[in-house]
DNA sequence: ATGAAAGCGCTAACAT
DNA sequence: ATGTTAGCGCTTTCAT
């Protein structure tokens, strides 16, 4: 049924050697033998069995993701973004969820690896406790930490700097008013909650400002809800609640919303990653955009790098963030919220609400 | 350096095939020798060549997904689901995303076939145009559509019944008092839109409902947004706006909001998948959700049976979603917004626009 | 129950 | 430039 680079030989009077060649086009073959090995690959239907030309030529044109929680929109973006570009290529992605637990992780990378895959792309959960898995990987297969990374810069890295995110979203809280703030995060297991908690601290240190006790739990909107209920049982609500991801901050927009403390006249609120949603809560999210397209093809790039000079000294890309200013921080801008008294020239409304 | 078979049969003594029995389990092997095997394995840290093993064996342990756009929340939330799934077998998922293009989809499917994945699940992007393609697929390979599907009943099919989703809509905006209802969906070249606007008229029509012309575009947020300004603009809002799915209805909401209609006062608006974030809008959204999980363990279930039965008659599984009733069709409980005027959090309301 | 040996389809030496 | 041939590491007859 299936024809095999035997058959097209045959049917091109050609030898099997010849057929791998003209297919492949890593050697010289005659333009009158080109020919008709083409017309007979055509002719017969023929498909080259990757699996075999895999395993021989131990290039299985795969690569391994690993990411720690596709629940998270930053995830999907990124993957999108991965899977896109690979797509100009011949190579294909094996994408495997995480879920954030250091054992599923551990157990993934194995897997990639027995299955030859050309190169790793990881997010690792933890910080500490992925080291060994993605080390150990490192070791046997070209490896790109994206995003997240472990302790130990002993891989390639690429990410966008976060530090200087957070620093964008305090310095931007700051200007707009704030002098206490808060900030709602995740633990930090990971290096993003790592990173963007330490510089949470100094930054608002070095801006006077009065910090709150940091509040951490995970990346995820019931956290923020959470957060936002101890939030409201203090005396007084700060001026800000910095968020170390959006969903965090949509949690807590969310639970504001229901007790009726109004964002951002009342408090201001900021997230990180722009997720697509942050554009269409309500008040619209300020936040830190991530560039997925770029993270991806330098992870990319640097895969391919590492494939040509395996022994090359690891490199660490940080891209520098891009604050993006939405109605959660911008008081005099508010209008959105305030149109509902009836304001709004487009359409007249029943019943309008006013104090 | 990377042991094989070869090795461990020396180390333990014995041939290569008791290795490949012991390991594989798939025959007797002494108790005696499946224990000098697995000390062999383990003492030279032995890892079978999955590349090999699929070779030779004909089974990749491996399993193809095409979806239409991973930019869709619904669709990384089945992702999810099915990964987690396969997690718990020694199968892996190769990802592909054809960003809503026939052409792109073909390829992909070509390059599945091409790695000789064992199955295929799809969710067609294009009922008709895609449908060569995925029957071709389906011939060479167990092939399950999931979610949206081609107009031939070729392939075994999991998915919610869009019909009783959006009757279920249709009914509950009546209930709810509406009169007069407008739907705004994608055009209808994916199963999933024809099913749903078909659904939409007849029950809209069954309901003696006044139905506006069906406005069609795509199901994204920036769709919503367009079809909300189109509406306002017209002489009068509808009672109720019934959206394809959960993106065009926030979509809806935002342009709604920005123009100072009320949700659910002034018009109820509905959605369709329940996407996570259908719960965090504002108003929170009303919706049908769809079964990730069910869906994920009926295709994989179907696909495994069809590994089997190759020739067993084609089963199309249709799940009865569920309402998911939220705050923008619920007139009476239209608290959260009208906290703003400062009435009290826990009790709100003045008189509910009803007949 | 075990072993010897024949390939799966391809690529890459090695010859010519 | 082309052909011959030896495997890649494994599974699976076919013997014993």
């Amino acid at each position: 049924m299936t024809s095999t680079i035997r058959d097209v030989a045959n049917e091109a009077g050609v030898s099997v050697a010849t057929v791998s060649r003209a297919l492949s086009g890593r050697r010289q073959v005659s333009g009158e033998n080109l020919r008709r090995v083409h017309a007979a690959a055509a002719a017969l239907g023929y498909r080259p069995n990757l699996l075999a030309s895999a395993m021989r030529s131990q290039v299985t044109n795969t690569i391994g993701l690993v990411i720690p929680q596709i629940g998270n929109p930053f995830f999907p973006a990124l993957i999108g973004a991965i899977e896109w570009q690979l797509q100009t290529t011949t190579r294909q992605l094996l994408l495997c969820d995480s879920h954030g637990d250091v054992d599923v992780e551990r157990h993934r990378l194995q897997v990639l690896l027995d299955r030859q895959v050309d190169g790793i792309m990881i997010s690792p959960c933890d910080a500490q406790r992925s080291g060994e898995a993605v080390r150990s990987a490192a070791l046997q297969v070209p490896l790109v930490q994206v995003d997240r990374c472990i302790r130990a810069k002993a891989t390639d890295w690429v990410g966008v700097d976060d530090s200087v995110g957070l620093q964008l979203l305090v310095e931007h809280v700051a200007r707009a008013g704030a002098r206490s703030v808060a900030f709602v995060s995740s633990l930090p297991t990971n290096s993003s909650a790592r990173a963007r908690l330490n510089a949470f601290v100094s930054e608002a240190a070095s801006l006077s400002m009065r910090p709150l006790k940091p509040l951490l739990g995970d990346f995820t909107v019931s956290w923020g809800v959470a957060a936002a209920t101890d939030l409201l049982e203090c005396r007084e609500l700060p001026d800000a609640v910095v968020c170390g991801n959006d969903l965090i901050a949509l949690g807590v927009l969310r639970q504001f919303h229901l007790s009726g403390v109004l964002v951002p006249k009342d408090v201001l609120v900021t997230g990180f990653d722009d997720i697509a949603l942050a554009e269409l809560s309500t008040p619209s999210l300020t936040t830190i955009r991530q560039p997925h397209n770029a993270i991806a093809g330098e992870a990319l790039r640097l895969l391919a790098d590492r494939f040509e000079r395996p022994d090359a000294p690891c490199q660490r890309i940080s891209m520098v963030p891009e604050l993006v200013e939405r109605e959660s921080t911008t008081r005099s801008a508010a209008a959105p919220r305030l149109r509902q008294d009836g304001t709004h020239p487009r359409r007249p409304t029943r019943g309008s609400k006013r104090k």
